[in-house]
DNA sequence: TGTACATCAGTGAACGCGCGTTCACTGATGTAC
DNA sequence: TGTACATCAGTGAACGCGCGTTCACTGATGTAC
């Protein structure tokens, strides 16, 4: 019953589409968000306009990658909130936002963040969906007495997204990043609490 | 008295290497250190023959930049060594040092500190300058009792580039980086006094 | 189930671009007299 | 002070490269019968 007869989507599409990705996920996370198209094209065993055909512009790949890390770091958040923990909770989540956020170059070097709120990118904001759980986690802290009242979630979220800009490079001390987010722990729920986390 | 009779360099040569690590300097704070080369010779009015004459490797030239920061942060550490209240020199030169960041990119976007530590390029090494100074300015608010003593000074730079990087797209909230660096204040120096800094 | 066909995805050579880099040549200038 | 010259800096066209992007063509496959 759709509008009118729509073709089903042809499996050698999708299967392209789904190896795109997956090479971009990959590109992405090696050489940051300016990893070259063609690269990935090659890595993913197809021609140049075949990744065109699927995502026009370049905005178009890294959020079909980034809505995947996305997904699962708002999903992890609703696992979080059903805790009893606030505190413990909001650690945790930005544990696992650091980690995603290294994973993909400080989530897309900020440059990508910038370009997808901008104009809206496709339906879903990413940028805005992140401040959204990252508030809703805060808050809950925030209520519970440990989290400093005058936190915002985009200071929050930028300050671990600094970590991680910082920490992707240079394979230097693999447990600095840690570290860092625990003194920053220390800085968001210090004040009334003495032990920050996990 | 020099070992050989030495001809003084040129007066053109003098005048257009300023000129290169002038338009360099620019470049590179608009664009981060990947700047073209060919742009930044355009921009001195030389050919870019004449940029490769003096500096034959990109990272001379992006050295050669950062050298006259990095005299100005250490310079400015020494008068900071010189006051008598620790605390209160640790956080104004880590808010000099993110200024400083923000304007060259996070540093050169630690890529190039990355490279530029790794063969210890030309002479002196720019990341352990900076670190030892951060570090004289540690040492002494942590035996005033102040700054927390399980701080090191590679950890607070870190944070500091990392609040630059997250902070140096996008004109978004003009405030932010103070706010960030604040709140990282509060963290390292929030332990025993209530008021971090200026 | 089998077949014909229209549709739409895939292809990859090709284009223009700007980049980094080189080099044979020109020209400026410091130095010796 | 003035001049000749050797030295070395400047020049910029040119090269090869990889990039993003396009498009005329080929080929696969979903659908209707």
């Amino acid at each position: 019953m759709t509008t009118a007869h729509e073709r089903q989507p042809r499996a050698d599409a999708r299967r392209n589409r789904e190896r795109i990705v997956a090479a971009a996920r990959e590109a992405f996370a090696e050489s940051g968000p300016d990893a070259s198209l063609n690269d990935i094209a090659r890595r993913a065993g197809v021609g140049p306009g075949t990744l065109y055909r699927h995502f026009p512009v370049r905005t178009a790949l890294l959020t079909a990658v980034l809505k995947d890390r996305i997904d699962t770091l708002c999903g992890r958040a609703d696992e979080l909130l059903a805790t009893d923990s606030p505190d413990d909770a909001l650690a945790e989540w930005l544990h696992v936002l650091l980690t995603h956020a290294r994973a993909n170059q400080g989530l897309g070097g900020a440059a990508m963040l910038e370009e997808l709120s901008r104009p809206d990118a496709l339906g879903f904001d990413c940028h805005q969906r992140i401040r959204d759980t990252a508030e809703r986690l805060l808050t809950r802290s925030q209520h519970n007495g440990t989290a400093r009242p005058d936190l915002t979630a985009t200071d929050l979220i930028q300050l671990v997204v600094g970590i991680a800009l910082s920490t992707t490079h240079r394979a230097t001390d693999p447990s600095q990043p840690d570290r860092l987010l625990a003194l920053v722990l220390d800085a968001v729920m210090g004040r009334r609490a003495e032990g920050a986390g996990a």
